[in-house]
DNA sequence: ACTTAATTTTAAACGTAAGTCAAAATTTAA
DNA sequence: TTAAATTTTGACTTACGTTTAAAATTAAGT
């Protein structure tokens, strides 16, 4: 690779990063490509050579966040143990990326809206092999016959459903401490796969 | 009241129904203000003598079908009888909304971004009231000992998200028909309650 | 029916933010 | 040092929400 591909790659990784902060602050509508630019001190002109559109430079703040997020399952699936406690530490990230990451890690909620085919097509690769990560470990829970389901998949979705809506009502300085939330919902969540 | 304002009010109406077709087919941000008017033959100032702005016409596209949906609930709270069956026919109304009215059933996803703080107030308390007839169900089956709950807002809030989850990935002309989402949504979250 | 007042609609503006582009500035490589 | 490649600029276009003053229509009183 050439110096100026890593330099690219290196400013477009700086205009990211930057981004995501002010999406997870403003959200997405909120957010122009104007003060993205004047955060690093370029113009937006600047950023079109960098990513072809809002929704481009948006899509792949997401992409950012999701693959972190996807990294961290893995390496909790990896590591194994006890099929209840690996999925405990699972809904624990995915909680925790819910109420830190909200903006970014949910453009997930309404990705038809921004992000055009060929993008979207990502997204959902991505998304389906990130739910599938908890196919994994409701799979293993049911060989293991810890974990009983009809329609694993749907027992899935209503998991991950009940998980993201978190991040409509949860306020840190609320009664609950985000521990507090995690311990109650991977209780109510092992009910689900009783 | 005056033969003016009860013109106002149809008129009111039509708009609302107008535009309610056009954001569950378009979304809230595909839809223009231009589009909302040229659809009743009218040019978008007019619009403006009827609703404040873009979000006040949202905003009472949500608080419409919001309230039916409400009224819907109530009915079938009145009605009474079993519990488990009482909140099966919720979870089916419930469902059916997030399915049909997709768009201005859930602008309560986001409901900061859209709304100013008027009418958030409004918002979150008809949605408060929303979310409390279901506490009721759920108070109403602890009391005859069917349900069991620790923390049953939380177990509420988990039942809810797990049904709003649904916009997000079922397709009527998918694998599963509706029927077949509800009854398998019901058993899962009788599971929650047990 | 006629006149005046109130209501409703219009069309032409404006503001803001996304997106485009050709030219200018800068950096890289020979 | 110079030519080519890369990167940045800023002015322009377009789209859409919103405002406004004036025009058109409708209602009410006599």
């Amino acid at each position: 690779m050439k110096l100026s591909e890593r330099k690219v790659l290196r400013k477009k990784e700086q205009i990211l990063l930057s981004a995501i902060n002010i999406i997870n602050q403003k959200g997405y509508s909120g957010t122009t490509m104007e003060e993205v630019a004047s955060e690093l001190l370029m113009t937006k002109g600047s950023l079109y050579y960098y990513f072809k559109n809002k929704s481009d430079l948006m899509y792949q703040c997401h992409n950012f966040v999701l693959s972190q997020a996807t990294k961290d399952l893995e390496s909790i699936l990896e590591d194994g143990g006890p099929v209840k406690d690996v999925l405990k530490k699972m809904i624990e990230t995915h909680i925790t990326y819910a109420i830190d990451e909200k903006e970014t890690f949910n453009l997930i909620m309404e990705p038809k809206r921004f992000f055009n085919e060929e993008q979207l097509e990502l997204v959902l690769k991505l998304r389906n092999h990130y739910e599938g990560l908890f196919d994994e470990i409701i799979q293993r829970g049911i060989e293991v016959d810890e974990f009983h389901a009809e329609e694993p998949k749907i027992a899935r979705m209503i998991i991950l459903g009940a998980m993201n809506w978190v991040q409509q009502w949860y306020r840190p300085e609320g009664r609950l401490s985000k521990e507090d939330l995690i311990t109650l919902y991977s209780d109510y969540i092992l009910k689900i796969l009783e």
